[in-house]
DNA sequence: ATTATTTTGTAGCGTTCGTTCCAGAATTAT
DNA sequence: ATAATTCTGGAACGAACGCTACAAAATAAT
């Protein structure tokens, strides 16, 4: 009964996050967003509402073929403690490749627009709760095999991996060294191995 | 031989760096920062040149007040050792205090700008290194005085400090909550103060 | 007092911003 | 075919952008 859309809506929604991705919210134009996604102003407020609907949409997308699809896939192929181990062995190297250092789409967005808008903001907080949620449950399940020290408090050892990877996504920008970034990384996860520490 | 300025420059360049601060360097326009500063358009252009040139006017303003200030009263106040672990805290403090989750200013322009400005990039990259290099000769003091475990690796250590700091600053801005960034920042200090790792 | 120099407020430059409007093209149901 | 509906490119909206021009105001040296 109507035209049909000549674009595929997820596909320019990908070029869109490239384009946050790349220079930030606040930074990227509408008509940087429609260039990038081969579209009119016209088809994307029709499409998607205004700027920051369609930037709400890039971060579900995001969410969903970065960090869901990490997860998901290392959980399959790993045991919990190597899964955790793999996800931040995945974002040193993956930061090492970033040769325009973009970094995380969820961190970036942690910086620049959480705080100046409530909703975004709590968005962002709760994709960033399912990472943490991930190392919990990996701690768990890895404490329960047996394969990380029996005493590891899960709560905290999950909050402090999500800090280390934030550290470690933040300096990726500024200093995207393989010395520096493992430096990060590897007391993190010595506590998944080491030896429980004598209490005082 | 001419009219005097009208207004403190220094005074001035806090204010801006407020502005950059809260805001960012892009959402920031010449005319909030005008405003903020209490003066017009012209003076700004005649005293700091442009936007640019005073925000990277702000970035060193801010690391004279902010970090610098802090390494200096810390490393003056305590032993090596519990300067990095006061450091560390007052971070922690400092960001739960931070009611509107301003941040880092070159934490957050570690995100926003240092990646589409080389020279700025750059700029903050040394800051950084500063503050990483706070923490090196601090844990080589600490050493020397037998206050850290014997066989810590400086190097290794002062990039993991850093990088949880920026995890911690990072963090704070969506989710500033003290349990979580005492989670953060505690392992890394443990660190300093564990009983040697045995070898496997 | 005059002159030389710098700062200041105001106005405005051209550009770009997010967004809307609209006429025409494209599609399905009738 | 006709009608109903949606999508599309292009033009344009008012507002805001970074920045500059300019003349008046203010100072210090002469």
């Amino acid at each position: 009964m109507a035209r049909l859309k000549a674009f595929d809506e997820e596909s320019a929604v990908d070029a869109a996050v490239d384009c946050f991705w790349w220079r930030g919210y606040a930074a990227t134009s509408v008509r940087d967003l429609g260039e990038a996604m081969g579209i009119g102003g016209a088809s994307l407020y029709n499409a998607f509402g205004d700027k920051r609907a369609l930037f709400v949409r890039c971060l579900e997308r995001y969410a969903n073929r970065s960090s869901r699809e990490r997860m998901a896939r290392l959980e399959e192929k790993h045991p919990p403690g190597e899964a955790i181990r793999a996800f931040l062995t995945e974002i040193v190297e993956r930061s090492l490749k970033d040769r325009d250092c973009k970094g995380c789409l969820l961190v970036n967005s942690a910086l620049d627009v959480a705080p100046h808008d409530e909703a975004i903001g709590a968005a962002v907080a709760a994709y960033l709760d399912e990472i943490r949620a991930f190392f919990r449950r990996n701690i768990v399940a890895a404490r329960r095999a047996g394969t990380v020290p029996r005493g590891i408090d899960a709560e905290a050892a999950s909050g402090h991996l999500l800090g280390v990877l934030m550290g470690i996504r933040a300096l990726a920008r500024v200093k995207p060294e393989r010395k520096l970034l493992e430096s990060v990384a590897r007391p993190a996860l010595a506590l998944l191995d080491s030896a429980p520490r004598k209490l005082h």
